[in-house]
DNA sequence: TTTCGATATATCATATCGATATATCTTGTC
DNA sequence: GACAAGATATATCGATATGATATATCGAAA
């Protein structure tokens, strides 16, 4: 989970921790707490397993400076992390969802549909359960939990909304695709190519110079 | 957080392990999975700090059943852990203010108004540092990060539309009382009864009879 | 008949959170 | 110029949560 978060921000580019933080809270903080006491297990653990490296140390200013960068075997293990679709988690849960949607660009046009379709599938079953546990649930609950049963439903069918939306999309994408004119979407002209505002890689030197 | 909730459930009535995991996955499954791994150790820990007992051993049918209850002590813990607003998380974190929500039958109205009212500005102070981060997001995101950018604003605009509700129904409520005619609201008119569907307690044999 | 799903308790490895420690650099302010 | 405050940066630790798994019994369907 944050493995694959860690690998897709470094993909981007090789970061420190502290950066790295910095950037995933942009990229994902309205989704998730990254604390410090996981992020920096995590790059060891990912270190261990050859999926990142320590690139460069940078000493001049501050503290040191641990720059990490993505191998080509830390390439590979995101794709697989990304694609790994096997667990029901990864439709149930909320957050793994989201996660994978946030690296979209990275993955097949038709798993990405299949992923949009099972998670529909799946909110939809739940609004549906919840719409007949309701009447049950009329008579023992307070106004308090009613008001947030009923918010609830209400956040669950706007998902369903938006992955609706997502959906149609796909699909037009992949018919289009299947006519042979491949015309690219907003968003992926750049291929692979995320580059970020005015921030260059700062002067480093190697880690065994 | 766990404990908070499992109070808060054996406060209707005792219950054994299984029955407690789903009573709770009914009652805050929306927001929560809830595994016995955590359930029963945090059943051990409240019951090392006399919070919760050991009331009855059935043996009849199938495996044993430990069903646990509330001492009074417990009932002291569950009005501290509801009321303990100190840290931040208890309005930053979307699960822990759900959970105290589902609980505010139990909370002093002066308490539920103040809370209802700290949540209401976190979420507006958030939605406006996405706002303003919006521009800078345009420019590096994907059609996916974007989409699920824009999402997640406006779950947070419902979340805030629903706090008004409930902000507005509170003041309403808090203002009838001050005028002195306390007229009780929908579901609050049996106090703390909060009584379950047909079940009642099944034979038991006192645990050390 | 036996297989499956529900009932019931429990443990384990792994992961995560939140708090805390440490230290330096930058910026503002008196 | 002094000095506090806040951002930068890495790291560890305890408490807790999760997900998987093990065990065993019961009722019902196939």
């Amino acid at each position: 989970m944050l493995e694959l978060a860690i690998l897709g921000a470094l993909k981007e580019k090789p970061m420190h921790g502290y950066e790295l933080k910095k950037r995933l809270s942009f990229l994902l903080g309205h989704l998730w707490k990254i604390s410090f006491g996981s992020l920096y297990p995590a790059l060891k653990r990912l270190e261990a397993k050859d999926a990142v490296e320590r690139a460069y140390t940078v000493k001049e200013k501050a503290r040191n400076r641990y720059v990490y960068r993505i191998t080509p075997k830390g390439e590979e293990m995101f794709r697989q992390l990304l694609e790994e679709t096997g667990k029901s988690s990864e439709i149930t849960d909320s957050d793994k969802f989201s996660l994978r949607l946030a690296f979209f660009q990275y993955m097949e046009p038709e798993l990405r549909l299949w992923l949009l379709e099972k998670r529909r599938g799946y909110l939809a079953e739940k609004l549906e359960e919840m719409a007949g546990a309701g009447k049950s649930r009329y008579k023992e609950s307070d106004s308090y939990r009613l008001g947030l049963y009923r918010h609830r439903q209400e956040l669950l069918r706007s998902d369903i909304r938006w992955l609706d939306e997502l959906i149609e999309q796909e699909r037009k994408y992949l018919l289009e695709k299947e006519r042979g004119r491949g015309s690219p979407r907003k968003g992926e002209k750049g291929g692979e190519k995320l580059l970020l505002d005015g921030e260059s890689l700062e002067k480093a030197t190697p880690i065994q110079a």
